[in-house]
DNA sequence: CCGATTTGACCCCC
DNA sequence: GGGGGTCAAATCGG
Protein backbone atom coordinates (compact mmCIF):
# COMPACT_ATOMS: atom_id res chain seq x y z
CA UNK A 1 0.00 0.00 0.00
CA UNK A 2 2.10 2.52 1.49
CA UNK A 3 4.61 4.29 -1.52
CA UNK A 4 7.58 2.44 -0.25
CA UNK A 5 6.75 -0.93 -1.52
CA UNK A 6 9.58 -0.21 -3.86
CA UNK A 7 12.53 -2.04 -5.29
CA UNK A 8 13.56 -4.03 -2.74
CA UNK A 9 10.70 -6.33 -1.61
CA UNK A 10 8.88 -5.58 -4.79
CA UNK A 11 11.84 -6.39 -6.98
CA UNK A 12 12.55 -9.97 -4.50
CA UNK A 13 9.15 -10.99 -5.23
CA UNK A 14 9.15 -10.51 -8.71
CA UNK A 15 11.94 -12.24 -8.83
CA UNK A 16 10.13 -15.51 -7.41
CA UNK A 17 7.34 -14.77 -9.34
CA UNK A 18 9.64 -15.08 -12.70
CA UNK A 19 11.70 -17.86 -11.33
CA UNK A 20 7.98 -19.55 -11.25
CA UNK A 21 8.05 -19.47 -14.96
CA UNK A 22 11.37 -20.31 -15.55
CA UNK A 23 10.79 -23.61 -13.32
CA UNK A 24 7.36 -24.24 -15.35
CA UNK A 25 8.42 -23.57 -18.67
CA UNK A 26 11.91 -25.82 -17.88
CA UNK A 27 9.54 -28.30 -16.99
CA UNK A 28 7.95 -27.97 -20.32
CA UNK A 29 10.93 -28.26 -21.91
CA UNK A 30 11.84 -31.57 -20.10
CA UNK A 31 8.53 -33.00 -21.38
CA UNK A 32 9.45 -32.01 -24.84
CA UNK A 33 13.42 -32.55 -24.79
CA UNK A 34 13.44 -36.34 -26.40
CA UNK A 35 10.64 -35.23 -27.71
CA UNK A 36 9.49 -34.39 -31.93
CA UNK A 37 9.63 -31.03 -31.25
CA UNK A 38 12.77 -29.23 -31.48
CA UNK A 39 11.55 -25.61 -32.67
CA UNK A 40 9.56 -25.88 -29.35
CA UNK A 41 12.15 -27.08 -27.19
CA UNK A 42 14.50 -24.13 -28.73
CA UNK A 43 12.07 -21.10 -27.65
CA UNK A 44 11.44 -22.47 -24.14
CA UNK A 45 14.88 -22.75 -24.09
CA UNK A 46 14.66 -19.17 -25.21
CA UNK A 47 11.94 -18.12 -22.89
CA UNK A 48 13.71 -18.95 -20.14
CA UNK A 49 16.61 -17.80 -21.04
CA UNK A 50 15.23 -14.60 -21.33
CA UNK A 51 13.42 -14.56 -18.00
CA UNK A 52 16.55 -15.86 -16.21
CA UNK A 53 18.00 -12.73 -17.58
CA UNK A 54 15.16 -10.27 -16.50
CA UNK A 55 15.74 -11.85 -12.97
CA UNK A 56 19.68 -11.13 -12.70
CA UNK A 57 18.91 -7.65 -14.24
CA UNK A 58 15.99 -7.29 -11.21
CA UNK A 59 18.54 -8.37 -8.71
CA UNK A 60 21.52 -6.46 -9.95
CA UNK A 61 18.98 -3.59 -10.10
CA UNK A 62 18.00 -3.88 -6.68
CA UNK A 63 20.32 -5.02 -4.69
CA UNK A 64 22.87 -2.52 -6.37
CA UNK A 65 21.16 0.39 -7.87
CA UNK A 66 19.47 0.42 -4.25
CA UNK A 67 17.19 3.84 -5.74
CA UNK A 68 20.04 5.79 -7.03
CA UNK A 69 18.31 7.02 -10.26
CA UNK A 70 14.74 7.69 -8.32
CA UNK A 71 12.60 9.86 -10.40
CA UNK A 72 10.58 12.85 -8.91
CA UNK A 73 7.87 9.97 -8.80
CA UNK A 74 4.69 12.01 -7.69
CA UNK A 75 3.54 9.24 -5.84
CA UNK A 76 -0.25 9.88 -4.80
CA UNK A 77 -1.22 8.70 -1.80
CA UNK A 78 -4.05 7.30 -3.16
CA UNK A 79 -4.13 3.32 -3.66
CA UNK A 80 -4.65 2.72 -7.25
CA UNK A 81 -7.55 0.74 -8.55
CA UNK A 82 -6.05 1.16 -11.99
CA UNK A 83 -8.99 0.07 -14.03
CA UNK A 84 -10.92 2.57 -11.79
CA UNK A 85 -12.86 4.79 -12.75
CA UNK A 86 -10.32 6.98 -15.10
CA UNK A 87 -11.30 10.43 -14.07
CA UNK A 88 -12.61 11.82 -17.51
CA UNK A 89 -15.33 14.22 -15.80
CA UNK A 90 -12.54 16.71 -15.47
CA UNK A 91 -9.75 17.02 -18.40
CA UNK A 92 -7.30 15.98 -15.34
CA UNK A 93 -3.96 15.01 -16.33
CA UNK A 94 -2.40 15.18 -13.06
CA UNK A 95 0.25 12.07 -12.47
CA UNK A 96 -2.69 9.42 -12.07
CA UNK A 97 -1.95 7.01 -9.72
CA UNK A 98 -0.63 4.90 -11.78
CA UNK A 99 1.86 2.15 -11.17
CA UNK A 100 5.17 3.06 -12.64
CA UNK A 101 7.83 1.03 -13.93
CA UNK A 102 11.61 2.32 -15.52
CA UNK A 103 13.48 0.08 -17.46
CA UNK A 104 16.74 0.89 -18.73
CA UNK A 105 16.91 -1.12 -21.90
CA UNK A 106 19.61 -1.41 -24.26
CA UNK A 107 19.37 -1.56 -28.21
CA UNK A 108 21.32 -4.39 -28.45
CA UNK A 109 20.57 -4.73 -32.32
CA UNK A 110 23.16 -2.53 -33.48
CA UNK A 111 22.49 0.96 -34.98
CA UNK A 112 18.79 0.20 -33.34
CA UNK A 113 16.88 3.11 -32.72
CA UNK A 114 14.28 1.76 -30.35
CA UNK A 115 14.16 -0.38 -27.60
CA UNK A 116 13.00 -4.03 -27.77
CA UNK A 117 9.58 -4.90 -27.99
CA UNK A 118 8.25 -5.88 -24.84
CA UNK A 119 5.50 -7.76 -26.02
CA UNK A 120 2.58 -5.27 -25.78
CA UNK A 121 1.47 -3.42 -28.62
CA UNK A 122 2.11 0.10 -28.50
CA UNK A 123 1.06 3.16 -30.43
CA UNK A 124 2.54 6.52 -30.80
CA UNK A 125 0.79 9.28 -29.87
CA UNK A 126 3.51 11.90 -29.14
CA UNK A 127 7.33 13.06 -28.89
CA UNK A 128 8.72 15.80 -27.13
CA UNK A 129 11.71 17.53 -26.74
CA UNK A 130 12.82 18.12 -22.99
CA UNK A 131 14.47 20.23 -21.50
CA UNK A 132 17.95 18.86 -20.07
CA UNK A 133 17.54 15.80 -22.32
CA UNK A 134 19.72 15.52 -25.67
CA UNK A 135 16.94 13.27 -26.77
CA UNK A 136 13.23 13.26 -27.20
CA UNK A 137 10.89 11.54 -25.39
CA UNK A 138 8.69 9.18 -27.07
CA UNK A 139 4.94 9.08 -26.12
CA UNK A 140 3.17 5.49 -26.70
CA UNK A 141 -0.03 4.12 -25.77
CA UNK A 142 -1.63 0.34 -25.75
CA UNK A 143 -3.08 -0.08 -29.14
CA UNK A 144 -5.89 -1.59 -27.20
CA UNK A 145 -6.52 1.68 -25.33
CA UNK A 146 -9.65 2.23 -27.43
CA UNK A 147 -11.25 -1.07 -27.80
CA UNK A 148 -10.83 -2.43 -24.62
CA UNK A 149 -10.12 0.86 -22.33
CA UNK A 150 -6.47 -0.23 -21.62
CA UNK A 151 -4.64 2.46 -19.94
CA UNK A 152 -1.08 1.35 -20.08
CA UNK A 153 1.33 3.68 -21.44
CA UNK A 154 5.08 4.03 -21.69
CA UNK A 155 7.44 6.80 -22.28
CA UNK A 156 10.81 6.02 -24.29
CA UNK A 157 13.60 7.88 -23.99
CA UNK A 158 17.06 7.84 -25.20
CA UNK A 159 19.31 8.03 -22.52
CA UNK A 160 22.38 10.94 -22.64
CA UNK A 161 25.06 8.89 -21.59
CA UNK A 162 24.66 5.68 -23.97
CA UNK A 163 22.80 6.39 -26.90
CA UNK A 164 21.95 3.15 -27.22
CA UNK A 165 20.28 2.65 -24.07
CA UNK A 166 17.23 3.66 -23.71
CA UNK A 167 15.09 4.79 -20.25
CA UNK A 168 11.31 3.03 -20.37
CA UNK A 169 8.61 4.15 -18.26
CA UNK A 170 5.80 1.99 -18.06
CA UNK A 171 2.60 3.80 -16.60
CA UNK A 172 -0.18 1.72 -15.61
CA UNK A 173 -1.79 -1.58 -15.88
CA UNK A 174 -2.72 -3.37 -19.07
CA UNK A 175 -5.95 -4.25 -18.58
CA UNK A 176 -6.56 -5.87 -22.59
CA UNK A 177 -6.87 -9.13 -22.89
CA UNK A 178 -4.02 -9.62 -25.74
CA UNK A 179 -1.80 -8.54 -23.50
CA UNK A 180 -2.22 -10.96 -20.50
CA UNK A 181 -2.02 -14.15 -23.52
CA UNK A 182 0.76 -12.99 -24.84
CA UNK A 183 2.68 -12.66 -21.76
CA UNK A 184 1.61 -15.22 -19.37
CA UNK A 185 2.71 -19.12 -20.14
CA UNK A 186 0.45 -19.23 -23.16
CA UNK A 187 2.88 -17.77 -25.26
CA UNK A 188 4.37 -20.98 -24.41
CA UNK A 189 1.77 -23.56 -25.73
CA UNK A 190 2.02 -21.02 -28.98
CA UNK A 191 5.30 -21.58 -29.27
CA UNK A 192 4.37 -24.40 -31.68
CA UNK A 193 4.07 -21.66 -34.42
CA UNK A 194 6.52 -22.38 -36.90
CA UNK A 195 8.40 -18.90 -36.55
CA UNK A 196 9.35 -18.37 -32.97
CA UNK A 197 11.35 -15.48 -33.84
CA UNK A 198 14.09 -15.15 -31.21
CA UNK A 199 14.75 -11.93 -30.72
CA UNK A 200 18.25 -10.63 -29.94
CA UNK A 201 19.06 -10.12 -26.18
CA UNK A 202 17.71 -6.94 -24.28
CA UNK A 203 19.68 -5.93 -21.70
CA UNK A 204 16.89 -4.08 -19.29
CA UNK A 205 17.29 -3.27 -15.80
CA UNK A 206 14.27 -2.70 -14.25
CA UNK A 207 13.02 -0.38 -12.13
CA UNK A 208 9.64 -0.63 -10.14
CA UNK A 209 7.96 2.46 -8.23
CA UNK A 210 4.39 0.90 -7.48
CA UNK A 211 2.01 3.20 -5.57
CA UNK A 212 0.55 0.15 -5.11
CA UNK A 213 0.80 -3.01 -6.27
CA UNK A 214 -2.40 -5.49 -5.73
CA UNK A 215 -1.58 -9.20 -4.30
CA UNK A 216 -3.60 -10.96 -6.38
CA UNK A 217 -1.61 -9.51 -9.66
CA UNK A 218 1.43 -10.39 -7.54
CA UNK A 219 0.47 -13.96 -7.49
CA UNK A 220 -1.08 -15.07 -10.30
CA UNK A 221 1.72 -13.96 -12.70
CA UNK A 222 3.54 -11.34 -14.04
CA UNK A 223 1.19 -10.50 -16.72
CA UNK A 224 -1.04 -7.39 -15.93
CA UNK A 225 1.78 -5.59 -13.26
CA UNK A 226 5.14 -6.62 -15.30
CA UNK A 227 5.32 -4.35 -18.34
CA UNK A 228 7.91 -6.51 -19.64
CA UNK A 229 7.83 -9.76 -20.72
CA UNK A 230 9.96 -12.62 -22.33
CA UNK A 231 11.80 -10.12 -24.91
CA UNK A 232 11.41 -13.17 -27.18
CA UNK A 233 7.49 -13.61 -27.14
CA UNK A 234 6.89 -14.32 -30.62
CA UNK A 235 4.72 -11.32 -31.67
CA UNK A 236 3.68 -12.99 -34.58
CA UNK A 237 2.15 -15.74 -32.59
CA UNK A 238 -0.02 -13.43 -30.82
CA UNK A 239 -1.11 -11.07 -33.52
CA UNK A 240 0.41 -8.24 -32.10
CA UNK A 241 3.19 -6.42 -34.36
CA UNK A 242 5.36 -3.85 -33.24
CA UNK A 243 5.99 -0.95 -35.25
CA UNK A 244 8.59 -1.69 -37.98
CA UNK A 245 10.87 0.78 -36.61
CA UNK A 246 11.84 -1.43 -33.73
CA UNK A 247 15.01 -3.05 -34.12
CA UNK A 248 14.27 -6.16 -33.33
CA UNK A 249 11.15 -6.35 -35.73
CA UNK A 250 13.44 -7.74 -37.92
CA UNK A 251 13.31 -11.29 -38.06
CA UNK A 252 16.78 -12.62 -36.32
CA UNK A 253 18.57 -16.14 -36.20
CA UNK A 254 19.84 -18.02 -32.74
CA UNK A 255 23.33 -16.50 -33.76
CA UNK A 256 22.14 -13.18 -32.21
CA UNK A 257 21.15 -14.59 -29.03
CA UNK A 258 22.73 -12.82 -25.91
CA UNK A 259 24.28 -10.56 -28.14
CA UNK A 260 26.39 -8.33 -25.76
CA UNK A 261 25.82 -4.70 -27.13
CA UNK A 262 29.15 -3.42 -28.59
CA UNK A 263 28.91 -1.02 -25.99
CA UNK A 264 28.43 -3.71 -23.37
CA UNK A 265 28.35 -0.72 -20.24
CA UNK A 266 29.13 -2.37 -17.07
CA UNK A 267 26.62 -2.05 -14.98
CA UNK A 268 23.26 -2.69 -15.86
CA UNK A 269 23.88 -5.08 -17.97
CA UNK A 270 23.56 -8.86 -18.53
CA UNK A 271 23.80 -10.96 -21.52
CA UNK A 272 24.22 -14.58 -21.93
CA UNK A 273 26.22 -16.22 -24.69
CA UNK A 274 24.16 -18.33 -26.91
CA UNK A 275 22.04 -21.16 -25.49
CA UNK A 276 23.26 -24.22 -27.47
CA UNK A 277 23.30 -27.04 -25.52
CA UNK A 278 22.17 -30.23 -26.78
CA UNK A 279 21.41 -33.50 -25.36
CA UNK A 280 22.98 -34.40 -22.07
CA UNK A 281 23.98 -30.33 -22.04
CA UNK A 282 20.16 -29.99 -21.62
CA UNK A 283 19.49 -32.15 -18.78
CA UNK A 284 22.82 -30.80 -16.84
CA UNK A 285 21.22 -26.91 -17.07
CA UNK A 286 18.15 -28.36 -16.24
CA UNK A 287 19.44 -29.60 -13.16
CA UNK A 288 21.12 -26.50 -12.67
CA UNK A 289 18.44 -23.87 -13.45
CA UNK A 290 15.92 -26.28 -11.48
CA UNK A 291 18.06 -26.66 -8.42
CA UNK A 292 18.73 -22.50 -8.44
CA UNK A 293 14.97 -22.70 -8.96
CA UNK A 294 14.32 -24.39 -5.80
CA UNK A 295 16.52 -22.74 -3.72
CA UNK A 296 15.77 -19.87 -4.82
CA UNK A 297 12.34 -20.25 -3.27
CA UNK A 298 13.99 -20.74 -0.18
CA UNK A 299 16.36 -17.81 2.26
CA UNK A 300 18.40 -15.58 0.97
CA UNK A 301 18.20 -16.33 -2.76
CA UNK A 302 19.46 -13.32 -3.78
CA UNK A 303 23.29 -14.18 -3.18
CA UNK A 304 23.06 -18.11 -4.42
CA UNK A 305 21.31 -17.17 -6.99
CA UNK A 306 23.68 -14.75 -7.91
CA UNK A 307 26.10 -17.70 -7.76
CA UNK A 308 24.95 -20.23 -9.40
CA UNK A 309 23.35 -18.18 -12.64
CA UNK A 310 26.64 -16.84 -13.52
CA UNK A 311 28.00 -20.42 -13.05
CA UNK A 312 25.93 -21.98 -15.97
CA UNK A 313 25.49 -18.97 -18.03
CA UNK A 314 29.46 -18.85 -18.26
C1' DC B 1 -8.78 2.59 -47.29
C1' DC B 2 -7.44 1.92 -42.75
C1' DG B 3 -4.34 2.18 -39.14
C1' DA B 4 0.05 4.06 -37.46
C1' DT B 5 3.23 7.94 -37.09
C1' DT B 6 4.42 12.78 -37.13
C1' DT B 7 4.15 17.17 -35.34
C1' DG B 8 2.37 21.51 -33.82
C1' DA B 9 -1.07 23.09 -30.68
C1' DC B 10 -3.35 22.75 -26.52
C1' DC B 11 -3.87 21.91 -21.62
C1' DC B 12 -2.53 21.21 -16.84
C1' DC B 13 0.56 21.56 -13.06
C1' DC B 14 4.39 23.53 -10.68
C1' DG C 1 5.23 31.37 -17.70
C1' DG C 2 7.57 27.19 -18.66
C1' DG C 3 7.85 22.28 -18.87
C1' DG C 4 5.80 18.13 -19.78
C1' DG C 5 1.84 15.17 -21.24
C1' DT C 6 -1.90 14.67 -24.55
C1' DC C 7 -4.73 15.73 -28.55
C1' DA C 8 -5.71 15.72 -33.24
C1' DA C 9 -5.01 16.99 -38.07
C1' DA C 10 -1.92 15.86 -41.62
C1' DT C 11 0.81 12.51 -43.55
C1' DC C 12 2.61 8.03 -44.53
C1' DG C 13 2.65 3.15 -45.60
C1' DG C 14 0.84 -1.47 -46.35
Amino acid sequence: MAASVVDGNGGSRLVVTLLGHVKELATQLEVHLGGSSPDLCKHLASQISSIAERSISLLITTSSLGGARKRSAVASPLSDASDAPFIKATKKRKTMDKKRHEVRVSSAGGGGDHPADDGHCWRKYGQKEILGAKHPRGYYRCTHRHSQGCAATKQVQRTDEDPTFFDVVYLGDHTCVQSQRAAAGQAAADALAPEYNDKPGTNLTVKTEGSTVEPEQQLQGWDTSAPFFFSSTPATASGCLVPERSPFSAPSTSENWGVSPATSDSNHVVSFPPFEVAGDDVQFVFQEVMSTIDRADGDGFVDELDIDVSSFFA
